[in-house]
DNA sequence: ATGGTCGCCCAGCGA
């Protein structure tokens, strides 16, 4: 099995690039954010006609988290999950489903615009529900696979300039605290699990040519629970579909399981 | 030295 996640920066612009990385990749499931649809505009008919159904939580303008499954008569969908207790949030940044025999959680994390903003500390509050619901969810569900847009680099490997960057928003102390508290349930980074070397990014700013310069940061990850681990054959970051014209600032990160 | 790009939709915010 082949998951994947992708921030695509709104899927209604970024829905050929979608197909067409689907048709290159063959992925069996996808977690997408920041689709910046309403559900009643997901473009349900262009993914099937892709190969791939899909549950959605979507919101005007911001935010939206969809998961996507290949159309092959066994991957459905069951026990979605839009919201987490604690957090009466209208802005649409968790999806849980289970798919295959595998429990996913697609997040996209609080950006937190600047230290100490209220966002900020927003986002901390957010990963601290976030955690104790996946508390839950991995005792219920140990073939546990959570994945999204962190939005926090977890070391300074995952920053061009970790100097430069410092303690700034996405880097700062207490949000890599929190990220910790996740992974310490017993859920692995698992590009870390192949790569231990610096400079591999899943962001690149659309300004001052970070793209072409690797000016970037790792934020995008997917974490498997213990459960999954001995069934992992590979992990990477796609850079291809962010060299493509009118790309999403965001490159697919993907996990080949042997399940 | 300052501001630099996108996407949302047309003003300015969020990332």
């Amino acid at each position: 099995m082949k998951i994947a996640s992708w921030n695509v920066n709104s899927l209604k612009v970024r829905i050929p690039h979608l197909t067409q990385w689907l048709a290159d990749a063959q992925p069996d499931v996808v977690a997408l954010q920041e689709t910046k649809l309403e559900d009643a505009k997901f473009p349900v008919d262009e993914l099937t006609a892709a190969g791939y159904h899909a549950v959605y939580s979507g919101q005007k303008t911001y935010n939206g988290v969809a998961i996507l499954a290949r159309n092959n008569g066994e991957l459905k969908f069951d026990d979605v999950v839009t919201d987490i207790p604690g957090l009466d949030d209208p802005q649409r940044r968790i999806l849980a489903a289970t798919v295959g025999g595998v429990r996913v959680v697609d997040l996209y994390v609080v950006n937190g615009k600047a230290v100490g903003d209220e966002k900020y500390e927003y986002k901390l509050h957010w990963l601290e529900r976030v955690r104790a619901f996946l508390e839950q969810e991995i005792k219920r569900h140990p073939r546990l696979v959570v994945l999204g847009d962190f939005n926090i680099a977890p070391d300074s490997r995952d920053v061009y300039d970790p100097d430069s960057w410092g303690e700034e928003v996405l880097c700062s102390p207490p949000e890599r605290a929190a990220l910790k508290d996740i992974t310490e349930l017993g859920l692995n980074d698992s590009f870390r699990m192949f790569e231990q070397d610096g400079g591999h990014y899943s962001w690149w700013d659309y300004r001052q040519g970070a793209f072409r310069r690797n000016m970037g940061l790792r934020i995008d990850l997917i974490l498997l629970g213990d459960a999954l681990k001995s069934s992992v054959k590979a992990a990477a970051i796609d850079r291809e579909p962010r060299r493509w014209e009118r790309p999403s600032d965001h490159t697919p990160v993907t996990v080949d399981l042997d399940i």
